[in-house]
DNA sequence: CTGTTAGCGCTTTCAG
DNA sequence: CTGAAAGCGCTAACAG
């Protein structure tokens, strides 16, 4: 960013006739009550909506309400119902507009059914993640929803009866529902059209892992090859570890391997690629043909575009969301993991390998 | 002692995984005095680290909970403190990247002062903004930082005694701290870049609106088009209301009028512009020059890269989050507005006009 | 150093 | 239909 030379304003504010009603009490469901003359029983039954209210005194209550500017405590019904209206999320990486994307899917249908979300990011770090699932604990989350990155944060929130949903992928050990991309398919799917161009040394970079997501990108890699006769080279299967600081070597050996296609298995590693394969002088798809798992929009903006597997990102949070609600409902029923599918949009960097290579 | 909490912990990692330790009541402060022999207030002192407790006691006390799994229930301890440790934060839109850094800043910051965020959007709608803050105001959050929209939130807030930080636009009607960037003087260099290019007939692309963000942008602008003896030209001031659905046409019909720049105010805006742009066959910079505020990701990899005038965004989150700390600590203070300094990074959207021109 | 006591603001029986 | 009463789990005096 830019050098920042801090310049301090300090404006002291003209006379504030707005002075903050300072101190002042914030207003209770105790005092709307007085205001209307009945008990706060009755003023929390003609709020809440729950119970019998003579309408006369629901419309006084309502009205004492608006006039004080009463916000119900929070955490006073929380504590109460032991339970809040607070959803959990936790994702990788909340710069990652994957995940920003699948956040807002979430929050469309939370906010829908009356319920907040509360996002956090956990960098890829299992501490992270577990000390998020230790605040949605604290917080009486009725549930969370997380791209997963260990089980011990899903463990934990399972065994204190917390729903837990996971997206993207699929990782606990305990019983919980899912919404996933079709994986395998998608990296199939990429994987074949790139033989379809004529391609035979097709280079893979993956996340070294366990998570369903990489796995799955991996055996579509390697059905596709498999069908098509063709033995998968290990010298070309780049499998980096979450957070490691050495993916711009890694992919730059790969190049040099000279495959003459990459796919890579979602968009941070394609973007590595790209970069690199720009910075080397190569030109897309001339001298390498290039996939990303995972369309973005800057995907479409360069020249050439990249070529993409696309996955319903919103939809696939809207789905975690509605599937925790659901259980909320029947705690019992059994889990459930839903797929969604993808779909390959191919762009101008993937073309025939080059005759000569 | 070390020994027995070892063997607990891991009795109880290897206990049935896939049942849901079912309906265990949560293990509250009580059960854990109780297992240590003492009372729940020592409990509290010895957790929470405030008030005397003896080592011994201490240890017991630490240990029990460590053992029992204890996670402190939030509400309560909100409940009873009347303020808890979640910082609000709301922005105009979840989805862009400038947001999603800015958001990135704050938490890193708060994180570190102990603090947690829960992190809304209001999608440039000041309704959904002032919900925004009653939420913010139910959960009881010590403070709320924001990318302002309206002034109702704000001083709602600011009436039940919250502090606010207003972050990238100063826009509330009540006192309150603010940092941004200098608008003026990015929006200013930014011109005079293209000025010196020897550009006359140079378009502002910006948002309508009492923004400061805006209102800065427009005037540095101005001041230097004046400086240079031009007269703005208002055919070439397009100014689109936030959220409207006619910023295509409105741009295109700028481009109609045959600037030979554009310098969009904001990264929606220069994004709009380099797609119409685009689609008319238009190259950057021969047919056309674009200059953008904010610096993006995408705009070093397009080609030509778009010069821009790239804000400290994380800084800006951070100091935010630092402001609002500070504000918690001396309420009375006057308030504060710090102003950090951008930079133009000029790429190759920017060239000389057309001698044709 | 520790326990007792008293709520925080709300919801929920349970009697009127 | 309504009010009284009893906490939810935690912390902050205030005496021991």
């Amino acid at each position: 960013m830019g050098r920042l030379a801090a310049v301090a304003v300090s404006s002291s504010a003209t006379a504030d006739a707005s002075e903050p009603a300072s101190h002042a009490r914030p207003v209770t469901l105790a005092d709307i009550a007085r205001e209307a003359g009945t008990s706060a029983s009755t003023a929390s039954r003609a709020l809440s909506g729950r119970g019998y209210v003579s309408p006369v005194a629901r419309e006084r209550l309502l009205q004492a309400a608006e006039r004080l500017g009463y916000v119900p405590n929070a955490s006073a019904r929380t504590l109460k119902q032991k339970t809040s209206r607070v959803v959990g999320v936790v994702v990788s990486d909340l710069g990652n507009q994957f995940y920003a994307r699948l956040a807002a899917g979430i929050e469309q249908a939370l906010r829908e059914s009356g319920y907040q979300m509360m996002l956090l990011g956990d960098n890829s770090q299992s501490e992270e993640e577990l000390a998020a699932a230790r605040a949605f604990l604290a917080m009486r989350a009725p549930g969370v929803i997380m791209t997963p990155v260990g089980s011990a944060a899903t463990a934990l929130l399972h065994r204190q009866g917390v729903a837990v949903v996971e997206v993207d992928r699929r990782l606990a050990d305990v019983p919980c529902d899912a919404v996933l991309t079709d994986n395998e398919r998608g990296a199939r799917e990429a994987t074949e059209h790139l033989l379809s161009l004529g391609h035979e040394r097709i280079a893979l970079l993956v996340v070294e892992t366990e998570w369903t997501s990489d796995v799955g990108r991996l055996r579509g890699y390697r059905a596709a090859l498999g069908d098509a006769g063709l033995e998968p080279d290990p010298d070309l299967v780049v499998a980096v570890e979450p957070g490691a600081s050495d993916v711009d070597e890694r992919v730059a050996s790969l190049l040099d391997r000279r495959p003459t296609a990459i796919f890579a298995a979602n968009n941070q590693l394609a973007e590595t690629a790209w970069r690199l394969i720009r910075e080397r002088g190569l030109r897309l798809p001339r001298d390498i043909s290039l996939v990303a798992f995972d369309d973005l929009p800057w995907m479409e903006m360069v020249d050439p575009g990249i070529t993409a597997v696309a996955q319903p990102t919103f939809e696939l949070g809207r789905r975690a969301a509605e599937l925790l609600l659901r259980r909320a409902v029947a705690p019992d029923r059994p889990p459930q993991v839903e797929q969604l599918e993808p779909s390959l949009v191919v762009r101008g960097s993937t073309g025939a390998p080059r005759a000569g290579a």
